[in-house]
DNA sequence: CGTATCCCGGATATCTATTATCCGCGATGT
DNA sequence: ACATCGCGGATAATAGATATCCGGGATACG
């Protein structure tokens, strides 16, 4: 079980688009660039959170990405289910009713116990990651940080 | 973002040996026949569930798997960590110290605000999944499926 | 003591999902 | 009109999950 790499990038992207001001978009090679990351790929996972609403995409020139509504408002779990989907993790493959043990399916209307764990599990997960947004992400930045980022979107920008 | 069946599979069979006499130990073909499992592959996930302490297994004749504790101290999280690991499903790969906005390793003396959170939620899974014992799983099954299960594993013993 | 049974671990093959790249299309601003 | 930029589909390469097989060792039974 392994979370793809996009949920970091996409992460890392919408804080750094945070702190870009709102009326200027990003372009796709700066984000890329300000974490070394290979620009074509980067673009599928900018696909996906715009898809969802998280992002709001500019063609033409000028054009690149911003968030699609205030930091306060996109939570950690916006972000994840943009990149990751919104299924959970266990897929109950339903095998108590195969084999000599089958259960007849009658006496499987309700989904079974582990299923219910598996999901309740998940849900405890996901209500972890919806308690913090993304501005919440950008406050945790150690000192400077912020400060140097804005000098280096605006360079970008001009 | 997928985990592997090899939990569902691992958490039917621990459930399952926890409805069995514990002097009898239950063979890897029964256990498989029981719900319809590749022999050989179950094999390598029982063995994770041995190599971890939750199963113990007995060689030769009249040998196979039983717990190695009672259903009471086996949790849910024991079993999956014993197929899936206990490892974070996040892997950071700090990509806040690559780039033109690379952070200087001073400043990363603490993990990023992105790990944190996401290791947070992380644990709150864990956390949700170690609440549940096999011996909850065995008390949630449907009425009549004990006995059941009782008959079948007797016979297969006989 | 010999033999049949059963689990262990390694080697191997197949399949799927992730990772990564490229190109034509449409939209936008100058 | 033209250059810039994001969108979506097609296509490889890689890694991990899935599945099988076989030799080796341990144990019970005759």
């Amino acid at each position: 079980m392994k979370l793809s790499q996009g949920v970091e990038w996409g992460l890392h992207c919408t804080s750094l688009l945070a702190q870009a001001p709102a009326d200027r978009p990003i372009r796709r090679d700066v984000l890329a660039g300000h974490y070394g990351l290979p620009d074509a790929y980067l673009a599928k996972h900018l696909q996906a959170l715009t898809r969802a609403g998280v992002l709001h995409a500019l063609p033409g020139p000028r054009g690149g990405y911003r968030l699609a509504r205030s930091p306060e408002r996109i939570t950690v779990l916006d972000v994840v289910e943009a990149i990751e989907g919104s299924t959970s993790a266990f897929v109950c493959q339903e095998i108590r009713q195969r084999g000599t043990g089958a259960v007849s399916p009658d006496q499987c209307s309700n989904p079974c116990a582990i299923r219910s764990v598996m999901d309740q599990a998940d849900a405890a997960w996901r209500d972890s990651l919806r308690g913090v947004t993304v501005a919440d992400l950008v406050d945790r930045l150690p000192p400077g940080v912020r400060e140097r980022n804005a000098d280096l979107l605006a360079a970008a920008g001009g």
